[in-house]
DNA sequence: ACTCTATAGGTCAAAGAAAGTCAGAATTTT
DNA sequence: AAAATTCTGACTTTCTTTGACCTATAGAGT
Protein backbone atom coordinates (compact mmCIF):
# COMPACT_ATOMS: atom_id res chain seq x y z
CA UNK A 1 0.00 0.00 0.00
CA UNK A 2 1.30 3.02 -1.19
CA UNK A 3 2.29 5.55 1.92
CA UNK A 4 -0.09 8.51 1.01
CA UNK A 5 -2.80 6.10 1.51
CA UNK A 6 -1.70 5.10 4.91
CA UNK A 7 -1.26 8.55 6.24
CA UNK A 8 -4.75 9.25 4.49
CA UNK A 9 -6.65 6.74 6.47
CA UNK A 10 -4.98 7.31 9.49
CA UNK A 11 -6.30 10.31 9.52
CA UNK A 12 -9.68 9.40 8.51
CA UNK A 13 -9.63 7.03 11.30
CA UNK A 14 -8.63 10.19 13.49
CA UNK A 15 -11.40 12.20 12.26
CA UNK A 16 -14.01 9.03 12.58
CA UNK A 17 -17.45 9.09 11.89
CA UNK A 18 -18.23 11.77 14.66
CA UNK A 19 -16.02 14.26 14.99
CA UNK A 20 -15.78 16.58 12.13
CA UNK A 21 -12.35 18.43 13.34
CA UNK A 22 -8.87 17.08 14.11
CA UNK A 23 -5.56 18.83 15.08
CA UNK A 24 -2.02 17.08 14.28
CA UNK A 25 1.23 18.17 14.71
CA UNK A 26 3.03 17.66 11.05
CA UNK A 27 6.71 16.64 12.28
CA UNK A 28 5.22 14.04 14.79
CA UNK A 29 3.02 12.20 11.95
CA UNK A 30 6.45 12.23 9.54
CA UNK A 31 8.23 10.83 12.13
CA UNK A 32 5.38 8.15 13.23
CA UNK A 33 5.63 7.25 9.23
CA UNK A 34 8.93 7.47 8.61
CA UNK A 35 8.85 10.02 6.08
CA UNK A 36 9.93 13.43 5.21
CA UNK A 37 7.35 15.91 6.93
CA UNK A 38 6.54 17.95 3.44
CA UNK A 39 4.64 14.40 2.71
CA UNK A 40 2.19 15.21 4.58
CA UNK A 41 1.89 18.53 2.68
CA UNK A 42 1.70 16.29 -0.58
CA UNK A 43 -0.92 14.25 1.30
CA UNK A 44 -3.34 17.13 2.43
CA UNK A 45 -3.24 18.11 -0.78
CA UNK A 46 -3.85 15.27 -2.87
CA UNK A 47 -6.51 13.70 -0.29
CA UNK A 48 -7.95 16.87 1.83
CA UNK A 49 -8.78 19.93 -0.62
CA UNK A 50 -11.64 21.73 -0.52
CA UNK A 51 -13.09 19.10 -3.33
CA UNK A 52 -12.41 16.54 -1.85
CA UNK A 53 -14.53 17.83 1.03
CA UNK A 54 -11.95 19.06 3.91
CA UNK A 55 -10.93 22.47 5.36
CA UNK A 56 -7.07 22.64 6.53
CA UNK A 57 -5.36 25.50 8.86
CA UNK A 58 -1.96 25.53 10.43
CA UNK A 59 0.44 27.30 12.16
CA UNK A 60 3.69 27.58 12.21
CA UNK A 61 6.28 28.11 15.38
CA UNK A 62 6.29 26.84 18.44
CA UNK A 63 3.14 25.11 19.25
CA UNK A 64 2.34 25.38 15.60
CA UNK A 65 -0.30 22.32 14.28
CA UNK A 66 -2.11 21.57 10.85
CA UNK A 67 -6.11 21.48 11.50
CA UNK A 68 -8.16 19.65 9.14
CA UNK A 69 -11.98 20.47 9.40
CA UNK A 70 -14.40 17.66 7.08
CA UNK A 71 -16.99 20.17 5.92
CA UNK A 72 -20.43 19.63 7.22
CA UNK A 73 -23.25 21.03 4.81
CA UNK A 74 -26.47 19.70 4.27
CA UNK A 75 -27.35 18.33 0.69
CA UNK A 76 -29.18 21.37 -1.01
CA UNK A 77 -26.43 23.28 0.80
CA UNK A 78 -23.92 21.62 -0.93
CA UNK A 79 -25.94 21.11 -4.47
CA UNK A 80 -25.97 25.18 -4.74
CA UNK A 81 -22.45 25.59 -3.61
CA UNK A 82 -21.33 23.34 -6.50
CA UNK A 83 -23.93 24.42 -8.88
CA UNK A 84 -23.46 28.07 -8.21
CA UNK A 85 -19.78 28.42 -7.54
CA UNK A 86 -17.61 25.59 -8.13
CA UNK A 87 -18.68 24.33 -11.17
CA UNK A 88 -17.44 27.16 -13.83
CA UNK A 89 -17.49 26.97 -17.84
CA UNK A 90 -15.07 23.84 -17.86
CA UNK A 91 -14.02 20.56 -15.88
CA UNK A 92 -11.60 17.94 -15.96
CA UNK A 93 -12.26 14.17 -15.55
CA UNK A 94 -10.63 14.14 -12.76
CA UNK A 95 -12.63 17.11 -11.02
CA UNK A 96 -15.95 15.76 -11.84
CA UNK A 97 -14.56 12.43 -10.03
CA UNK A 98 -13.36 14.41 -6.96
CA UNK A 99 -16.71 15.97 -6.91
CA UNK A 100 -18.58 12.87 -7.50
CA UNK A 101 -17.26 10.93 -4.86
CA UNK A 102 -17.63 13.53 -2.47
CA UNK A 103 -21.98 13.63 -3.37
CA UNK A 104 -21.44 10.12 -2.66
CA UNK A 105 -19.81 10.32 0.49
CA UNK A 106 -22.10 12.86 1.75
CA UNK A 107 -24.75 10.61 0.84
CA UNK A 108 -26.38 12.76 -1.47
CA UNK A 109 -26.25 10.60 -4.45
CA UNK A 110 -26.17 6.37 -3.95
CA UNK A 111 -22.73 4.52 -4.79
CA UNK A 112 -24.71 3.37 -7.78
CA UNK A 113 -25.66 6.62 -8.90
CA UNK A 114 -22.41 7.82 -9.01
CA UNK A 115 -20.79 5.44 -11.16
CA UNK A 116 -23.25 6.59 -13.58
CA UNK A 117 -22.98 9.90 -13.35
CA UNK A 118 -18.93 9.06 -13.28
CA UNK A 119 -18.94 7.13 -16.90
CA UNK A 120 -21.20 9.98 -18.18
CA UNK A 121 -18.28 11.46 -18.01
CA UNK A 122 -15.59 9.56 -18.74
CA UNK A 123 -12.91 9.64 -20.76
CA UNK A 124 -14.49 6.78 -22.66
CA UNK A 125 -17.96 8.41 -23.02
CA UNK A 126 -16.16 11.71 -24.19
CA UNK A 127 -13.69 9.65 -26.86
CA UNK A 128 -15.49 11.43 -29.66
CA UNK A 129 -12.83 13.90 -32.13
CA UNK A 130 -13.04 16.75 -30.33
CA UNK A 131 -11.16 19.52 -28.67
CA UNK A 132 -10.31 18.88 -24.85
CA UNK A 133 -11.34 22.51 -24.23
CA UNK A 134 -14.71 21.50 -25.91
CA UNK A 135 -14.68 18.61 -23.60
CA UNK A 136 -14.12 20.75 -20.60
CA UNK A 137 -16.98 22.52 -21.24
CA UNK A 138 -19.31 19.66 -21.94
CA UNK A 139 -18.05 17.97 -18.35
CA UNK A 140 -19.50 21.58 -16.97
CA UNK A 141 -22.52 21.57 -18.99
CA UNK A 142 -23.22 17.81 -17.83
CA UNK A 143 -22.50 17.66 -14.24
CA UNK A 144 -24.37 21.10 -13.54
CA UNK A 145 -27.29 19.41 -15.60
CA UNK A 146 -27.16 16.09 -13.96
CA UNK A 147 -27.02 17.69 -10.39
CA UNK A 148 -29.50 19.93 -11.52
CA UNK A 149 -31.86 16.26 -12.09
CA UNK A 150 -30.55 15.76 -8.47
CA UNK A 151 -31.65 19.19 -6.96
CA UNK A 152 -35.29 18.41 -8.38
CA UNK A 153 -35.78 15.47 -6.28
CA UNK A 154 -38.77 14.67 -3.91
CA UNK A 155 -40.28 18.07 -4.35
CA UNK A 156 -42.79 15.92 -3.87
CA UNK B 1 -0.03 -20.66 -28.58
CA UNK B 2 0.02 -16.83 -29.02
CA UNK B 3 1.88 -14.86 -26.37
CA UNK B 4 -1.14 -12.81 -26.21
CA UNK B 5 -3.47 -15.67 -25.68
CA UNK B 6 -1.75 -17.05 -22.97
CA UNK B 7 -1.23 -13.11 -21.31
CA UNK B 8 -5.73 -13.24 -22.06
CA UNK B 9 -6.21 -16.97 -20.13
CA UNK B 10 -3.92 -15.94 -17.35
CA UNK B 11 -5.81 -13.09 -16.59
CA UNK B 12 -9.32 -14.91 -17.20
CA UNK B 13 -8.15 -17.75 -14.65
CA UNK B 14 -6.80 -14.90 -12.14
CA UNK B 15 -10.50 -13.54 -12.39
CA UNK B 16 -12.17 -16.98 -12.23
CA UNK B 17 -15.38 -17.89 -12.27
CA UNK B 18 -16.54 -16.37 -9.55
CA UNK B 19 -14.52 -13.13 -8.89
CA UNK B 20 -15.76 -9.97 -11.45
CA UNK B 21 -12.64 -7.99 -10.37
CA UNK B 22 -9.27 -8.76 -10.84
CA UNK B 23 -6.11 -5.94 -10.30
CA UNK B 24 -2.36 -6.97 -11.20
CA UNK B 25 0.80 -5.22 -11.77
CA UNK B 26 1.83 -4.47 -15.27
CA UNK B 27 5.83 -4.58 -14.93
CA UNK B 28 5.22 -8.15 -12.41
CA UNK B 29 3.03 -9.67 -15.47
CA UNK B 30 5.20 -8.62 -18.33
CA UNK B 31 8.24 -9.70 -16.35
CA UNK B 32 6.67 -13.36 -15.38
CA UNK B 33 6.04 -13.51 -19.59
CA UNK B 34 9.33 -12.10 -20.00
CA UNK B 35 7.72 -9.96 -22.45
CA UNK B 36 7.75 -5.94 -22.68
CA UNK B 37 5.57 -4.04 -20.51
CA UNK B 38 3.27 -2.52 -23.27
CA UNK B 39 2.32 -6.38 -24.36
CA UNK B 40 -0.09 -6.41 -21.42
CA UNK B 41 -1.57 -2.95 -22.64
CA UNK B 42 -1.97 -4.83 -26.32
CA UNK B 43 -4.10 -7.27 -24.41
CA UNK B 44 -6.06 -5.40 -22.87
CA UNK B 45 -7.09 -3.39 -25.62
CA UNK B 46 -7.70 -6.48 -27.94
CA UNK B 47 -9.15 -8.71 -25.09
CA UNK B 48 -10.66 -6.78 -22.23
CA UNK B 49 -12.34 -3.80 -23.69
CA UNK B 50 -15.90 -2.65 -23.03
CA UNK B 51 -16.95 -4.41 -26.18
CA UNK B 52 -15.08 -7.31 -24.87
CA UNK B 53 -17.38 -7.10 -21.84
CA UNK B 54 -14.72 -5.95 -19.61
CA UNK B 55 -13.76 -2.31 -18.02
CA UNK B 56 -10.32 -1.36 -16.82
CA UNK B 57 -8.91 1.16 -14.78
CA UNK B 58 -5.28 2.16 -13.87
CA UNK B 59 -2.98 4.05 -11.63
CA UNK B 60 0.21 5.65 -12.53
CA UNK B 61 3.16 6.25 -10.87
CA UNK B 62 4.47 4.50 -7.37
CA UNK B 63 2.30 2.10 -6.57
CA UNK B 64 0.51 1.67 -9.24
CA UNK B 65 -2.01 -0.98 -10.71
CA UNK B 66 -4.34 -2.53 -13.62
CA UNK B 67 -7.61 -3.16 -12.30
CA UNK B 68 -9.85 -5.35 -14.65
CA UNK B 69 -13.64 -5.78 -14.02
CA UNK B 70 -15.78 -7.98 -15.95
CA UNK B 71 -19.28 -6.60 -16.79
CA UNK B 72 -20.90 -8.97 -19.01
CA UNK B 73 -21.81 -12.30 -19.24
CA UNK B 74 -25.09 -12.88 -17.24
CA UNK B 75 -26.68 -9.58 -16.70
CA UNK B 76 -30.22 -8.77 -17.76
CA UNK B 77 -31.41 -9.64 -21.52
CA UNK B 78 -32.56 -6.26 -22.08
CA UNK B 79 -28.90 -4.48 -21.14
CA UNK B 80 -26.97 -7.00 -23.08
CA UNK B 81 -29.36 -5.99 -26.03
CA UNK B 82 -28.58 -2.40 -26.00
CA UNK B 83 -25.61 -2.49 -25.23
CA UNK B 84 -24.14 -5.04 -27.92
CA UNK B 85 -27.16 -4.50 -30.93
CA UNK B 86 -29.56 -1.12 -30.63
CA UNK B 87 -26.89 0.83 -29.46
CA UNK B 88 -25.14 1.89 -32.73
CA UNK B 89 -22.90 4.83 -33.84
CA UNK B 90 -25.57 7.63 -32.81
CA UNK B 91 -28.15 8.35 -31.38
CA UNK B 92 -31.03 11.12 -31.38
CA UNK B 93 -31.58 12.64 -27.52
CA UNK B 94 -35.40 11.67 -28.19
CA UNK B 95 -34.30 7.74 -28.69
CA UNK B 96 -32.16 8.05 -25.82
CA UNK B 97 -34.98 9.38 -23.55
CA UNK B 98 -36.61 6.29 -25.01
CA UNK B 99 -34.31 4.02 -24.25
CA UNK B 100 -33.97 5.16 -20.73
CA UNK B 101 -37.55 5.22 -20.07
CA UNK B 102 -37.80 1.58 -21.02
CA UNK B 103 -34.78 0.52 -18.50
CA UNK B 104 -36.67 2.54 -15.98
CA UNK B 105 -40.06 0.44 -16.37
CA UNK B 106 -38.11 -2.99 -16.52
CA UNK B 107 -36.88 -1.57 -13.29
CA UNK B 108 -32.95 -2.30 -14.80
CA UNK B 109 -32.36 1.36 -12.73
CA UNK B 110 -34.80 3.40 -10.75
CA UNK B 111 -36.56 6.55 -11.47
CA UNK B 112 -33.84 9.26 -9.67
CA UNK B 113 -31.16 7.46 -12.18
CA UNK B 114 -33.21 7.49 -15.30
CA UNK B 115 -33.58 11.37 -15.07
CA UNK B 116 -30.10 11.02 -13.68
CA UNK B 117 -29.17 9.58 -17.51
CA UNK B 118 -31.93 11.38 -19.07
CA UNK B 119 -30.09 14.88 -17.42
CA UNK B 120 -26.91 13.94 -18.90
CA UNK B 121 -27.48 13.70 -22.60
CA UNK B 122 -30.22 16.55 -22.99
CA UNK B 123 -29.46 18.96 -24.95
CA UNK B 124 -29.10 21.06 -22.44
CA UNK B 125 -25.43 19.41 -21.25
CA UNK B 126 -24.29 18.92 -24.74
CA UNK B 127 -25.33 22.66 -25.42
CA UNK B 128 -21.60 22.99 -26.99
CA UNK B 129 -21.04 24.38 -30.60
CA UNK B 130 -19.88 21.03 -32.42
CA UNK B 131 -21.95 19.49 -34.77
CA UNK B 132 -25.14 17.66 -34.59
CA UNK B 133 -23.37 14.54 -35.59
CA UNK B 134 -20.60 14.73 -32.83
CA UNK B 135 -23.36 15.02 -30.58
CA UNK B 136 -25.14 11.85 -31.78
CA UNK B 137 -22.28 9.79 -31.51
CA UNK B 138 -21.40 11.61 -27.79
CA UNK B 139 -24.86 10.09 -26.97
CA UNK B 140 -24.14 7.02 -27.99
CA UNK B 141 -20.94 6.85 -26.33
CA UNK B 142 -22.17 8.13 -23.11
CA UNK B 143 -25.97 5.79 -23.19
CA UNK B 144 -23.14 2.53 -23.80
CA UNK B 145 -20.66 4.01 -20.76
CA UNK B 146 -23.66 4.28 -18.36
CA UNK B 147 -25.02 1.13 -19.10
CA UNK B 148 -21.89 -0.86 -18.87
CA UNK B 149 -21.99 0.80 -15.09
CA UNK B 150 -25.08 -0.36 -14.83
CA UNK B 151 -24.34 -3.98 -15.89
CA UNK B 152 -21.01 -3.59 -13.69
CA UNK B 153 -23.64 -3.76 -10.79
CA UNK B 154 -23.61 -5.78 -7.70
CA UNK B 155 -20.64 -7.78 -8.43
CA UNK B 156 -17.84 -9.23 -5.78
C1' DA C 1 9.48 46.93 23.67
C1' DC C 2 13.13 44.68 20.87
C1' DT C 3 16.03 41.16 19.24
C1' DC C 4 17.42 36.49 19.03
C1' DT C 5 16.68 31.82 18.67
C1' DA C 6 14.46 27.48 18.68
C1' DT C 7 10.53 25.42 16.77
C1' DA C 8 7.29 24.36 13.32
C1' DG C 9 5.08 24.41 9.13
C1' DG C 10 5.34 25.70 3.63
C1' DT C 11 7.24 25.41 -1.13
C1' DC C 12 9.24 23.67 -4.94
C1' DA C 13 12.12 21.13 -7.80
C1' DA C 14 14.14 16.86 -8.68
C1' DA C 15 14.38 11.88 -8.30
C1' DG C 16 11.89 7.59 -8.38
C1' DA C 17 8.12 4.50 -9.66
C1' DA C 18 4.83 2.72 -12.65
C1' DA C 19 1.60 2.86 -16.43
C1' DG C 20 0.35 4.79 -21.39
C1' DT C 21 1.28 5.69 -26.35
C1' DC C 22 2.62 4.84 -30.85
C1' DA C 23 5.40 3.82 -34.77
C1' DG C 24 7.62 0.27 -36.77
C1' DA C 25 9.47 -4.55 -36.82
C1' DA C 26 8.21 -9.38 -36.70
C1' DT C 27 5.00 -12.88 -37.43
C1' DT C 28 0.88 -15.14 -38.86
C1' DT C 29 -3.22 -15.40 -41.97
C1' DT C 30 -5.38 -15.08 -46.19
C1' DA D 1 2.60 -11.28 -51.58
C1' DA D 2 -0.61 -8.51 -49.16
C1' DA D 3 -3.10 -7.82 -45.11
C1' DA D 4 -3.83 -8.37 -40.47
C1' DT D 5 -2.23 -9.24 -36.07
C1' DT D 6 1.17 -9.39 -32.57
C1' DC D 7 5.38 -7.56 -30.18
C1' DT D 8 8.88 -4.43 -28.91
C1' DG D 9 11.29 -0.27 -27.51
C1' DA D 10 11.80 4.50 -27.08
C1' DC D 11 9.52 8.19 -25.33
C1' DT D 12 5.66 10.34 -22.47
C1' DT D 13 2.67 11.19 -18.66
C1' DT D 14 1.21 10.69 -14.05
C1' DC D 15 1.73 9.94 -9.20
C1' DT D 16 4.71 9.61 -5.14
C1' DT D 17 8.54 10.67 -2.10
C1' DT D 18 12.38 13.23 -0.56
C1' DG D 19 15.41 17.10 0.61
C1' DA D 20 17.07 21.67 0.55
C1' DC D 21 15.72 26.05 1.44
C1' DC D 22 12.02 29.55 3.07
C1' DT D 23 8.79 31.73 6.36
C1' DA D 24 6.13 32.40 10.57
C1' DT D 25 5.49 32.25 15.70
C1' DA D 26 6.36 31.93 20.56
C1' DG D 27 9.25 32.73 24.16
C1' DA D 28 13.60 34.03 26.46
C1' DG D 29 16.89 37.41 27.34
C1' DT D 30 18.10 42.24 27.11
Amino acid sequence: MRLSDSIESFIKTMLGEESTEVELKRNELAEYFGCAPSQINYVLATRFSPDHGYLTESRRGGGGYIRIVRVVESGPQRLMYLLNERIGDSLSEEECVRLISQLKEQRIVTADEASLMASAVSTRALGVPVQESVKGALRARMMRSMLMSVAARNRT
